[in-house]
DNA sequence: TCGGAATAGTTCATTTGTGTACTATTCCGA
DNA sequence: TCGGAATAGTACACAAATGAACTATTCCGA
């Protein structure tokens, strides 16, 4: 069937080679990967049309997510699941073109804000069309209660990494 | 709680903005990006140690699950998840350090066979304690039910991640 | 069996992403 | 209230990943 298939007997065959070595892990963080990059790469061909690329649209669709009011850096980072030096680095092409802004928190100095233009918001809503029918496409494989099911293990699966890597 | 919950905030005002927009499935892509990240930089970490980066680490195991007869390169591609480019610039580095070797696939002259060398097995076999004592972590937020669950699920993902990047 | 189409892998230029060091600001306990 | 620790963001050199073009081989239908 999947090209998984094969991946699936070579944890298995490990496990057998070095029994400590848990399968079901082994097999649930593969699968992550695997998907991940295959969203990854459906996307960039998608959003190629608009001179954009899937860590663009990550950035945007959080701004857009938070209206006029605006998000800082960190908040963007965590949301958009990138290295604060990428952040900046995307947010630098996103303003240079005019989709998005940045200015100085009142509160407190350190932070900096950034928000969409008009022009952002009409880019959005350009290619919304688009990534909402290819997200609908994902949505398809799963009836309500397995939508919810999988949306639980995974947020699980998340506090849980987050945990791992902060005591790490 | 997580750092997730201001992500969801956004994605349900997306939907609020824009109906088509889905909720549930941007949650589900959002979710798996987000963990495949920090199991990513989690690896990194744990790796370092040893020379070797999370790519390296899939690449290695992957070769480690089967064993003496090797794999060609557009297998470990995709039980890796990466693009051919990406496994040939990895290959290169491991094979330069002695940890895997490449030839030519005698029934099929396209084809090229890797696999481990005996140094290379070695490797694996001294970071495999630290890995799997990770991977268990993950393990361990899920009892045998959930993780079937969640195994099921995301298989099910894969298969249509697959075919609507086929089919795009 | 010939020749165009498909497949496997590599090369290379470019894009994307990261670790680390640094500046600026705020926090907070003595 | 002073000063060291923590936090926010950026700069930059370097590492990792990708798209596209290319070579070699095999496939397969006319």
């Amino acid at each position: 069937m999947s090209r998984f298939d094969a991946t699936e007997n070579r944890i298995n065959l490990t496990h057998q080679r070095f029994s400590s070595y848990p399968r079901e892990p082994a097999m649930l963080v593969r699968l992550v990967k695997a998907i991940s990059q295959h969203v990854h790469d459906t996307a960039n061909l998608v959003l190629r049309q608009y001179g954009l690329n899937h860590t663009d649209y990550n950035v945007l669709m959080m701004l857009y997510g938070c209206q006029q009011e605006g998000m800082t850096v960190t908040q963007l980072r965590d949301a958009a699941a990138e290295k604060s030096a990428n952040v900046t680095r995307v947010c630098n092409i996103l303003c240079d073109r005019g989709w998005m802004a940045r200015y100085a928190d009142p509160q407190d100095r350190r932070r900096v804000l950034v928000s969409l233009t008009p022009e952002g918001e009409a880019l959005v809503e350009q290619f919304l069309p688009s990534m909402s029918s290819l997200l609908n496409q994902y949505g398809a494989a799963f009836d309500a209660r397995e939508t919810a099911q999988l949306e639980t293990l995974l947020k699980r699966l998340l506090g849980v990494a987050e945990q791992i890597e902060r005591e790490l």
